[in-house]
DNA sequence: CATAAATCTATAGAAATGCTAGACAAAAGG
DNA sequence: CCTTTTGTCTAGCATTTCTATAGATTTATG
């Protein structure tokens, strides 16, 4: 487990490099690729994957380039990570949005391990689902209030 | 992410029970895999890897059977789940024990995406770390310590 | 029209995962 | 001893997922 795919590492690299150009209009893939290390044509799929699911926009053509569809304050990492990697859960039987119930299992009300995994995920999103790209921006002192 | 492998799970299911069985001696495979819903092959290996791990003893031959090495309240899931999957960061950069260095990153210590996961992580073990299998075994008012 | 840029489709190699089969080893009972 | 019971070990395979790569297409600008 608990391991972040590539693409969604490489979609989180691109999401806060737009989040520092927010200001300045579309950013060309080829300007992002090169900052963030990342293979160009991967990328494209990647980003292409942010527009369709409304966080990036994008223009064709000469000055094209893609953009943060909404402030940085207004995208939380928990919804990116969801594109790629669908559920945040450790198991599907503990997830919301992506629930499946366990082939296997007797009686789910009862199962020891997916408790312990409710309480896995609750610590994930309480992360995840309220830092946002622009808390992300704050390195230094980031996210003290989750350890204190 | 965050998804626990088919083996994984059924590890701690598989211990679960062992647990609840801890007084009454060695329990054969077959129960287990009977009570549990698992394949009976498949979890001969899983039950190995925990042997060989030092987390089961076992016994062969008539009355033989497997059985935990220590007693419930001194095995931790975060252990088992490492046996099995490695890191509990959700990128290698972010892990202690098992810490890779992302090929394209050009400064970790300044890496956005990197810090969050740090807190991810941070998260995670906070239960799987502190959660004992005897801990599992109060389902009703389980872990309510955690969410307070 | 020429050029710059994003968009879309298809595909393929590599690795991990989930599982099965079968031979082997040791312990206990008779 | 010999048989039965039970765990141990190795090999392999089918499927899926991941990570890209290639190439053709569409759209906008000047």
């Amino acid at each position: 487990m608990i391991s972040l795919t590539q693409k969604a590492k490489y979609a989180l690299k691109a999401l806060v490099f737009l989040a520092k150009e927010y200001e300045n209009g579309p950013v060309l893939i080829t300007k992002v690729a090169e900052s963030e290390g990342i293979s160009r044509k991967f990328l494209e799929l990647i980003l292409l994957e942010l527009k369709n699911n409304g966080v990036l926009q994008s223009k064709k053509g000469r000055g094209g380039g893609y953009w943060l569809a909404r402030p940085p304050e207004d995208i939380y990492l928990g919804h990116i990570i969801r594109i790629f990697e669908g559920a945040l859960a450790p198991l599907p039987c503990a997830s919301k949005r992506y629930y499946r119930r366990c082939e296997e299992c007797a009686d789910e009300a009862t199962c020891e391990v997916r408790a312990v995994m409710l309480e896995v995920k609750s610590a994930t999103l309480r992360v995840l689902d309220t830092t946002s790209l622009r808390d992300t921006l704050h390195l230094g002192k980031p996210l003290a209030l989750v350890d204190a």
